[in-house]
DNA sequence: CTGCCATTTTACCGGC
DNA sequence: GCCGGTAAAATGGCAG
């Protein structure tokens, strides 16, 4: 660990702060979030299924080129690359 | 999809989209905080002390913010608002 | 929470054994995969492959259903079911 | 995909195969394991405060088997095994 | 207030 | 023996 006190207190400090400004805007990106949820529960949608769907459609991006991958890791896994 | 449920659609597809750009504007900031804990630790910090840090600072904020909301409930309850 | 003493520290004690027991039978078969693949990679195959097969095996049975899933969502989600 | 690669797929498919039904049984235990936390909560424990409980004492018997290594080692370079 | 879900933290495992 | 990355556990937050 760097030194207590002197240079490497300033350097950690410059560190944390660096983080909780990041995460301060993470944060208001969260609240910002939760806002269209409550926007659109506002107009009725259901606040539970849209959760749904944004994880789902997460999940299709990954998916994607899964089956691609999942070929080619057994083409490498037999040699057959 | 945007046939589906004719003007519903179309809104509840906006409604998703708007979250999914607000979670990848947040996705980038987790990766940024990585990036710096990554620096930190490269620096010769101890990341696991930096993320308790981190988290206790952040407990004190609550912590007064808490007390500033129930010194201002007293106020309102004293008519001193 | 219930007394500390008496009855309650044996019923206490009687959960935490049941618990040890089973995660001691968790760790067995953890000990057990990670031999499975000891004595694959003994056999030639890569092990980070392996691993990265499974993972997503297991991520194409999450997948199975995931396409109807997100049928019947958008259809509840536009009040059309 | 048996017919990919002949013999080296057959050999691993069984891997995986074995590897998974391992995983299955493990993935059974660690639900008899929330299971027991749940029947512990029902009854009035702090499940949070049991999980402290079962780490600490994993803990400690990790910390025991090292003293007895760490004797053992002693033992041997002393001639006394 | 309770259960569920997301996030975060911790622990592990293979590689260098 | 550490390091990086990946899976598991645990905590916190949110909706109902």
């Amino acid at each position: 660990m760097a030194e207590v006190g002197g240079i490497a207190g300033d350097h950690l400090r410059s560190f944390i702060e660096r983080i909780e400004r990041l995460e301060e805007e993470k944060a208001a990106l969260a609240a910002d979030i939760k806002d269209v949820y409550a926007e659109a529960k506002g107009t009725g949608f259901d606040v539970k299924i849209m959760r749904q769907l944004v994880r789902l459609r997460k999940m299709e991006d990954h998916d994607r080129t899964e089956q691609e991958e999942i070929l080619d890791l057994y083409k490498r896994a037999l040699g057959m690359e």
